[in-house]
RNA sequence: GGGAAUGUAGCUCAGUGGGGGAGCGUUUGCCUUACAAGCAAGAGGUCGCAGGUUCAAUCCCUGCCAUUCCCACCA
């Protein structure tokens, strides 16, 4: 083993080997884990939120691989239709073209292209981050499998009156030139102005309505106020005259109108707001569409042409020219905008595709309600409840070019749809061959719905479906809960008849030091390949995995990689030195030889019960945080250095050998979900077979020992330690220690050793009374640990010490004792809680009485 | 308007009804033959504020303050 670990040169190797070995395909086992990838978008590369979700992936899929189960973890990506039809254009335009110049063909052309690229890409990167997913089952939404998946559906779901077209509100964003649903759109807080303008009444008077839109009052076909508006009774069933338009229009009566806003007067435009289209529809009033698919003016008149913005400037100064407006107040409200683009959306009235989703949502509530779905942390299930039982239709409709064709045939002759799987040739009702398909696609997130079984061959009843479907686990972040969970478990329902999921992990956001989302306008992305490059793909990992606790956010700062690079090089280094010490050894039968022996064999069955039962509870933090303490902690700060105790004794160096063999082996099993690279490379030095097949380790009953006081061992050499500190003596000052008191150790343990190595003692021993001029290094209920000074014996030191000591004692020792002394406390406090309080009051006595002999002996 | 989360060391974050933790940073001392990407010792916190429940609250409950997010509405 070389000095330091290289990440780069073993990285690729073992993937490359794990893959040619074929490790990464379902191999037979007990039971089987499936789990399908959130396929990534093809609009761009990685960015490290896509990391943390591929790492709790493979962490997951590595530890059930380990457990012995049949494992499936299916890769893929989506087309993601607007997002990267949205990237095209912009390439196109950095080379002064237009989508409609070069045509539809050619675009898809590109797009395919474009596809191809981002997927190798994307697939680089999840090999690079040592996800150990089965690549001969990777899928894209856009296959011609899933593409027939989505078809099948469609047809279905029209053929059962859930897919219908029809004329509503919808939500059209002008720059992508589509419309959106309604999860699509993002409402922000824009600052704008409020408009109050005069509308003359024919009648005989005038009524001032306010508004933010200014411009939509082309399209208004009247004006509504609530009846209980005893300022407007006289004017009710009169008619106004349209500024500027010199449209009559009525004054009604609608209880949506809120008298206490602006002048309790409201304008109605039914083309171009979705509450004043609900208005209109109830009161069968004129629908004048004034704005058009480019966010124009299309309204016959001087404004024709203009954009929103101009036409709203325009007809302000025209209404103040001719005396209609009132008074312009700031105003903030929430504006709904595109979640691709950020245009603010322009509501319109046009003929869309909708799916029905109420009888949908009926067995998709029931699932999670029943606890056939459960998500992880629990709270996100009365997100997803609150979602779905309120759920509005699903416009799945979009006016683009990339994306899965809607399967409808109009007929030019009959006017029929012909809806159908394969391609018709003619209209399926008069059988003219005149016929002509919908130009529209599909909503992106239609064809993702369908991922949890179309990706394993449905319709077709493969194998693969009949043994992997329903997945196991679905790992994803709370901002695709809508978009895509809720409506994967409303598929699987209606189309597999199960969930397509029993459990559903939601990660955290990784946002930057500062909380801020990440992204390319702050500068503030990590890229992950440039943390692979600079850390190592294990250090990424772990540091993600300790981050990983059900929690909301991640607030990452970059520097956190280098300590897990530092954690990469500690078990480089441990394994090293185990190497040296214990290369060509083969291992046998470790025992718990010694008192350091079975605290190590002790403390890894600990480690093995408690990362076993956090992987099962899904607190991957937490498992991350046993193997990180234990080997560290333990291992490395503790045991190795006592082995070089025990290698040294010719009765003990061969069983020491198979101790640090054997909590090395059990180590790199516990990390290698965490770490794969390292502990697979390690794992190669030391043992046969790939450790990534291997079995998950048990607790070994033969390692259960009992408390043997290690705790007051460690407390002995972190006090002598702190004497030379305190002294201002170097670590390397050589010291002699002497214990007084009963010898509780036992006796087939080279203790006196142990601390002599750790604290790089010359002698220690066990005396009858404590020698003049020593240190107080530490003191228990038994025995007391001093440090024989002579010279550099510093009285003022020693008391100053002491002192500290018997202060802090006696505050536990009052504590503890006015808490047995409470009545209450004795009554109703559980046993074994006031059992182990009097145990340590006894305890804290006894240490307190000797700490005083020392005082009083010392000033004498 | 409805709902949710968070508030713990300088920073990033764990955690628990019964003596407050880690990593990084910081101070001090060490090349102690696996590791200076390391070892050791230390400083640093009324666990947001105020009540309540309890023998016992950083943890449970209520209210408040602060930060953040989601949903709905917004002429």
């Amino acid at each position: 083993m070389d000095k330091f670990y290289s990440p780069k040169d073993s990285e690729k190797k073992w993937y490359d080997k794990w893959q040619a070995a074929g490790l990464f395909s379902p191999q037979p086992g007990n039971g089987k884990f499936s789990i399908v990838i959130p396929p990534p978008n093809i609009t761009n590369v990685l960015h490290v939120g896509h990391a943390l979700n591929i790492i709790i992936q493979d962490i997951v899929t590595r530890y059930e691989r380990m457990r012995g189960k049949e494992t499936l973890w299916l890769p893929g990506e989506d087309h993601a239709g607007i997002a990267t039809q949205n990237m095209i254009v912009k390439k196109l335009s950095a080379e002064g073209k237009t989508k409609e110049e070069i045509g539809q063909e050619k675009f898809l052309e590109i797009a395919w292209q474009w596809a191809q690229e981002y997927r190798t890409r994307i697939k680089t990167q999840v090999e690079s981050m040592g996800a150990s997913c089965d690549w001969s089952r990777e899928r894209f939404t856009f296959d011609e499998g899933l593409s027939k998946a989505v078809r099948k559906v469609f047809v279905s779901l029209y053929r059962k009156g859930l897919i219908y077209r029809g004329k509503y509100m919808i939500n059209w964003c002008p720059s992508c030139g589509t419309v959106l649903s309604n999860e699509e759109i993002e409402y922000l807080d824009d600052r704008s102005k409020l408009y109050y303008v005069r509308y003359p009444i024919q009648e005989g008077g005038s009524i001032v309505i306010a508004t933010t839109r200014p411009e939509t009052m082309l399209g208004d076909t009247a004006i509504a106020v609530n009846d209980k508006d005893e300022r407007y009774t006289g004017i009710v069933g009169k008619h106004a005259i349209l500024p500027l338009v010199g449209r009559v229009i009525p004054v009604i009566i609608d209880d949506y109108v809120d008298m206490k806003f602006g002048t309790g007067a409201l304008k109605i435009t039914p083309a171009h707001d979705p509450n004043d289209f609900e208005i209109g529809k109830k009161h069968n009033l004129e629908v004048i569409s004034v704005i058009n698919e480019k966010a124009r003016i299309k309204f016959d008149g001087p404004y024709k042409g203009m954009d929103r913005e101009s036409a709203r400037k325009a007809i302000v100064t025209d209404l103040e020219s001719a005396g209609y407006l009132v008074k312009i107040e700031d105003y903030q409200h929430s504006v709904g905008h595109c979640y691709r683009c950020h245009t603010v959306i322009e509501p319109m009235i046009s003929d869309q595709w909708f799916v029905k989703m109420e009888p949908l949502a009926k067995p998709a509530i029931e699932a999670v309600k029943d606890g056939k779905v459960r998500f992880h942390p629990e709270r996100w299930e009365k997100v997803y409840l609150n979602w779905m039982e309120d759920v509005h239709d699903w416009c799945i409709s979009r006016q683009l070019w990339w994306g899965h064709r809607i399967p409808v045939w109009y007929c030019n002759d009959c006017g029929h749809l012909t809806v159908s799987e394969t391609d018709p040739d003619r209209c399926e009702a008069c059988g003219s061959q005149n016929i002509h398909q919908d130009p529209d696609v599909l909503d992106t997130w239609f064809s993702s719905a369908l991922w949890p079984f179309s990706t394993l061959g449905w319709p077709t009843q493969t194998e693969d479906l009949k043994k992997f479907y329903p997945t196991d686990l679905l790992v994803t972040g709370f901002d695709i809960i809508f978009f895509w969970v809720a409506r994967m478990i409303v598929m699987g329902l209606e189309f597999m008849d199960d969930v397509p999921f029993h459990d559903v992990y939601i990660h955290q956001l990784v946002r930057d030091k500062l909380g801020r989302k990440m992204s390319k306008s702050l500068g503030n992305g990590i890229d992950p390949s440039e943390v692979i490059e600079k850390y190592g793909a294990d250090a990424m990992r772990m540091a993600l995995a300790m981050l990983a606790s059900q929690g909301r956010d991640i607030n990452l700062d970059d520097r956190t990689f280098e300590s897990y690079m530092h954690f990469s090089n500690k078990i480089w280094n441990a394994s090293h030195f185990v190497e040296m010490n214990a290369d060509k050894i083969e291992l046998k039968n470790p025992q718990g030889m010694t008192m350091a022996d079975r605290w190590i064999l002790s403390k890894l069955n600990l480690v093995i019960e408690k990362e076993t039962s956090a992987f099962e509870s899904y607190d991957y933090n937490i498992a991350a945080h046993e193997i990180y303490d234990f080997f560290w902690g333990d291992f490395c700060d503790w045991y190795i250095e006592m082995s070089k105790v025990q290698l040294e004794d010719s009765q003990l160096r061969e069983n020491t050998q198979q101790v640090l063999l054997y909590v090395l082996k059990e180590s790199l099993k516990l990390l290698h979900p965490f770490m794969p690279f390292i502990s697979e490379e390690i794992w190669s030095y030391f043992f046969e077979g790939f450790l990534i097949v291997t079995r998950w380790p048990d607790v070994n009953d033969e390692f259960k020992f009992k408390d043997e006081g290690f705790d007051f061992f460690m407390e002995i050499v972190k006090g002598i330690r702190n004497v030379k500190a305190d002294l201002d003596l170097p670590p390397s000052a050589k010291v002699r220690t002497v214990i007084v008191g009963k010898n509780k150790w036992p006796k087939d343990s080279p203790v006196e050793l142990y601390i002599s190595k750790l604290v790089n003692a010359s002698k220690v021993e066990n005396v009858r009374i404590k020698p003049k001029r020593a240190m107080t290094a530490a003191v228990n209920s038994s025995s007391e640990v001093f440090v024989v000074m002579d010279e550099h014996f510093d009285f003022n030191t020693e008391i100053a010490r002491l002192n500290s000591k018997i202060v802090k004692a006696t505050e536990e020792f009052r504590k503890l004792e006015s808490r047995l002394s409470n009545d209450e406390f004795v009554k109703k406090a559980p046993e074994e809680i006031i059992e182990s309080t009097k145990a340590d009051k006894e305890a804290i006595e006894k240490t307190l009485k000797r700490l005083d002999k020392t005082l009083r002996n010392l000033r004498e």
